[in-house]
DNA sequence: ACCTTTCGAGAAAGCGGTTTCTCGTGGCAC
DNA sequence: GTGCCACGAGAAACCGCTTTCTCGAAAGGT
């Protein structure tokens, strides 16, 4: 095959332009204080040369890679790819890019990805909703600058952006109470996962205020899939309305009661959770609890670009999710 | 703020150890082969130290990064995002990482993005559908190793992965007239796209097949809402049926035509492409030419890995689409 | 005309690893 | 007892770039 190319370096252009490399390291980097014609030497090899340096060398001698890390649980969630389209676009404007990586093959090694791959660059946005507490607090210090995404309650030290999952779902299920649901199913996310907590929680102080209400917990997940094997349980559960982890789930589901001959909303209404793009072109469109994921990516970046420049970086935010109502939920039958 | 955490070198290791850095780096990497004694203490001084290498320092002195690029023109496409996340996955069973990048604010730097990045890396993973030839070519020695991703007909010599959009779309073209339509739109992407421009050959012979067909082609675009702002025009283009660039662009047009009181497939049908996986939950389900994007993105690491490691890359296939048939085509009125 | 600054640019020391080269030591054969 | 070889591990060069340090020369002051 093709002989691999070897770049033209630093020595080669300095030899070229009659100069040292040191001179040529200046000239490159704008702080060259000498006579022009040697500027302009230096120039004119580089680019008969072709020569652009390094990264790898020069983010060795600088200690700074300009590239930031994304670590996801899944990156076939549109949720995160959103998250992911608006970091990557946002680091670019400062000539950062980005590494990701996703841990859906084992959640167990979400702290062992995330070290690894923060070795690799200036810095990461983390989302590792599986990570136990004590594990994220230990790592922290390895692993700053660092912006963290979902993790509402974590001592860790560390600006962070989350969505007030509590009180979104806590709006979803008042929207089913005031349509006159009593029964209801939470089709839960995985177990281990912080924000499948703050769901049972805003669950938790919903039927708090409404002894009236019977709500169950069947098993979920995090797809399309997962709400479509759902469909089954949510049935036998006899319920009239079933608040799904989040979008995806939802539109699983909603295909899979309609497969069983359950009409989505008339027999049972859905909600789902993101406002994912495709949540309002779904059949029927899913009621949902808006979360702004772009604005999420962008202020993640925010919050990097002040922490790899050593300034403040602006205030945790928690993003309150918006209602949006849709087909999928009605009164009850 | 803190001070940032200057990382254990491979000398701290090696004076813990009473060894020398190159016995430090032996031992790490598994080329040790004196005593066991040695490598014993060099292992527990890093154990202590908590060391491991510098990724980047290794880099350079190996000539590896162990990270390859992907360079697409928008990461906020689901067909893009579906390659991303198993080409991560696919590339990070081989201990490698994925460096991202689109385009989508400037196609004219399609080119200028992907040597920087790639110089940042092993290999890159190019979707470029914009870039000239000429220019793609010239810079092809460059970008070496590479996977292209849909630039069929290309002179560049590279392994490539592609879609047969020319027939995918005629198959859906043969799909309406079967059904009795005669008179269609096609709801055009970029004009500068090679894509774009396959489907138009596409319908090219489809209608060179057809003479009774009256084809029409109006201005579209790549998403959601491009297909959306299409709908006027599809509707003053008196047509029974619309072909769209893509599914992005079908979903927003079947919406945009409800809002404007026409009724998909009755008064009007629709088709997309690709497949995405939300074509079959949209309202109407969206009949389309399904390609493979999850198998498009572990072939591209199959081919990068063949690469870096100097072997024959796999051929260059072309995936032929499936046609899916679903809701939103139906006989005209 | 002499001494002190200032200025331009090269030499060299990192950055943190890997690898080739080299050398001292101990074991073995004769 | 001497010579040779194998072996274990360190010294040093290198990957490509940045930056401090240094120094010679030109400029400026008296």
């Amino acid at each position: 095959m093709a002989t691999r190319r070897r770049r033209t370096t630093i020595a080669e252009v300095a030899a070229r332009a009659g100069v040292s490399p040191a001179t040529v390291s200046r000239v490159m980097n704008g702080r060259f204080v000498g006579e022009d014609t040697v500027a302009e030497r230096v120039r004119a090899a580089a680019e008969e040369l072709d020569y652009s340096p390094s990264p790898l060398a020069r983010g060795l001698a600088l200690g700074t890679t300009r590239t930031v890390a994304f670590v996801v649980p899944d990156l076939a969630n549109p949720a995160f790819q959103d998250i992911l389209s608006a970091l990557s676009k946002s680091a670019a404007r400062s000539g950062y890019r980005v590494l990701v990586a996703d841990s859906v093959e084992s959640p167990s090694d979400e702290l062992a990805i995330a070290t690894e791959i923060r070795r690799r660059c200036d810095a990461i946005v983390l989302c590792a909703p599986r990570m136990p507490e004590s594990e994220l607090v230990g790592a922290i210090e390895d692993l700053k600058p660092l912006v963290l995404i979902n993790r509402p309650g974590t001592s860790a030290d560390a600006p962070m952006l989350s969505i007030d999952y509590l009180t979104g779902i806590h709006h979803l299920a008042e929207h089913l109470y005031a349509l006159g649901h009593r029964r209801m199913a939470y089709v839960a996310g995985p177990s281990t996962s912080a924000s499948d907590r703050y769901r049972r929680r805003g669950l938790a102080s919903f039927t708090a205020e409404h002894p009236d209400v019977e709500l169950v917990t069947v098993t979920g997940g995090v797809g399309i899939d997962d709400g479509q094997a759902a469909a089954a349980r949510v049935r036998s559960a006899g319920v009239t309305a079933a608040l799904a982890f989040n979008d995806l789930v939802a539109i699983g589901l909603v295909h899979g009661l309609d497969e069983l001959g359950v009409a989505v909303p008339d027999d049972v209404s859905v909600t789902g959770f993101d406002d994912i793009p495709f949540a309002r072109y779904n059949s029927p469109s899913i009621t949902t609890a808006s979360v702004p994921h772009e604005e999420l990516g962008v202020q993640a970046w925010d919050r990097m670009a002040a922490l790899v420049a050593g300034k403040e970086p602006g205030h945790s935010v928690q993003f309150q999710p918006r209602l949006e109502l849709r087909g999928s939920t009605a009164p009850p039958r």
